[in-house]
DNA sequence: TTGTAAGCGTTATCAT
DNA sequence: ATGATAACGCTTACAA
């Protein structure tokens, strides 16, 4: 590994010299110097050791990305924003799967601090009253101080910047978008329990039932965010007769699933009943499912952004962005008949 | 941030034999000094600079995975796989997204290597005949040079370890099966043109026609990895009557796109013809696609574990590991009838 | 415009 | 068993 004491040896300049020319520092340097240390540079293949210099500067060009579990695809887009952005400015993407812990979440973080990275985006939604929450919240405050910005993706309280998008709206506006097709008895499958993203999404649902006076004809199942639990929550609404005019999932896996509970059960969709989730992840594309784009990537790529193009963390930015979401209205819903 | 210094002093000892303590050297040490120092290193919250240690040691708890795309369901397999060993083990992860350009890859293998990565991981496939690949391979030799572990998830020759599936077999074994089911005329669904991955998948379908003498029934269609290929190439099949006895796609999301083309022109599947897929994707499960599971995951674990069980890179090894497939039959495909 | 030198926070090699 | 001290490869005052 070439060095920059041996580009500067072999330019006949000293490292400081050579360390100007090669970092773009803004001291002058005279031409011939400057085109004899690239020369012997380019000369070497010298590329520059990311540690040492992170080591001095203390700070590196390493932005974390924190994520419930890449292999859903809510968090993979948004990992994908992030590096896009990332990776354009000269940065690399650490990626942490936390399984929705907090403890690992403070872990993590903790070891991204040690690596010095310029900051850290957390992508997962965080527990409603989280004993953890506050050691959560200590670890975010220190690694500021020492110039770690955070970023979070969902409103939860780190006492750090928020980019997110109003889940709760978007429930809010896809009930409403179910009711104005005509349908009253709208049965909602809840996501995780506890999950505060789980809790914005019902929120909304239950918000729009009532401003709709249709209190009484809201019912909400426990579900999750997955398939599995999207087919359970189905099955059971179809033991249990009347089927609802139609059904919102908390999320588009949950969507896929009990559409296709619904379908396997011999039941119309969207012609008994209609389906709808939140997110539009890809596969609400293959299965035509009615749902709310969330800017999931916009997320994971202003989050990125912050982090590059801000100096080691001003201090304590608590802004909240809101970025917009949008109605997609696909072929799994259609007026209620009648 | 404390550092080694501040909890030697606290302790009153050198900063060599706070070291030696709290990194869990075999070097000989008192019980009284050691508990001196462990009681100064946590009253004082101290944690290790990773940066300092990987600036002396010359490698850092870093595993670098090189993906084409994280949202590709297929890479954020392996990507967690290979997530869950490395941070298991203490390292942390980094990702890159390469979108299948060979010189993007050595920019990042470079970038991480600046960072003195533990080891890399390839996951994405490579291109036949790819004009670049002498230069990615010299990248390798030299990031080995350094003690950088290599490991490559397909079998492209960039001269270092190997952990793959034989996807040639799979492709193989499916269509097998699919002649078993009584199935003559099939139709393959390819990949994108130029990748290993697509060749591999393409000529264990042929040999398996071929086997069969079935070589004359055999149609290969242009396609690609994703949703709208194969959903545009079953179109094209119904466009040109007759149907095949079954299609068989590159790729899992093709198989789904094909399956969606064909439901969506009234044909019946499996009633009238069978699909299949590879790769054995979340999304297989959803639509009950007949397909061969890889070990993706096992793959991107195992890929880890090399790297971070063996000491910097001992040097050209070169071995090939193959990791087994199965067939998972699901409700896409049925036997011909008559 | 260029050079000297003091760190950054560790580990490792000597001494003691 | 413990302590100095020299690296590791870089940036940045401060000098010249």
């Amino acid at each position: 590994m070439t060095s920059l004491a041996d580009v500067a040896r072999a330019a006949g300049v000293a490292v400081s010299t050579a360390s100007r020319v090669l970092n773009g520092s803004t001291h002058p340097i005279s031409a011939a110097t400057r085109a004899r240390v690239i020369e012997a540079a380019t000369r070497l293949g010298y590329s520059p050791s990311a540690l040492a210099r992170a080591l001095v500067s203390r700070t590196s060009r390493l932005v974390g990305v924190l994520v419930s579990d890449i292999v859903n695809p809510y968090f993979s887009v948004i990992a994908r924003g992030a590096d896009d952005v990332a990776s354009r400015a000269g940065y690399v993407t650490m990626l942490s799967n936390v399984d929705r812990r907090t403890t690992t979440e403070i872990n993590r973080l903790r070891t991204m601090r040690d690596y010095r990275a310029a900051g850290v985006i957390f992508a997962g939604s965080g527990h409603v009253d989280d004993p953890q929450a506050d050691d959560l919240a200590k670890a975010v405050r220190e690694a500021r101080e020492q110039g770690i910005h955070s970023v979070s993706l969902t409103a939860r309280d780190l006492g750090c910047q928020v980019i997110t998008a109003d889940s709760q709206a978007a429930a809010y506006e896809i009930t409403e978008y179910l009711i104005s097709l005509g349908h009253r008895r709208i049965a909602f499958i809840e996501g995780p329990p506890g999950m505060i993203a789980n809790r914005e999404r019902t929120d909304g649902f239950l918000a729009c039932m009532s401003d709709a006076d249709l209190a009484a004809e809201a019912q909400c199942l426990p579900g999750g965010f997955d398939y599995e639990a999207g087919h359970a929550a189905a099955m059971r609404l179809i033991a249990r007769p009347p089927l609802p005019h139609a059904v919102l999932a908390a999320n588009d896996e949950a969507a896929v699933g009990a559409l296709a509970a619904l379908r396997q059960a011999g039941i119309d969709v969207p012609g008994e009943v209609s389906v709808a989730g939140i997110d539009d992840l890809r596969v609400a594309r293959f299965v035509g499912l009615t749902t709310v784009s969330l800017p999931l990537y916009e997320m994971g790529a202003m989050a990125a952004r912050h982090i590059v193009d801000n100096p080691p963390c001003a201090g304590g930015d608590t802004t909240t962005t809101v970025l917009s979401h949008r109605l997609i209205a696909r072929e799994t819903t259609a007026p209620r008949p009648g």
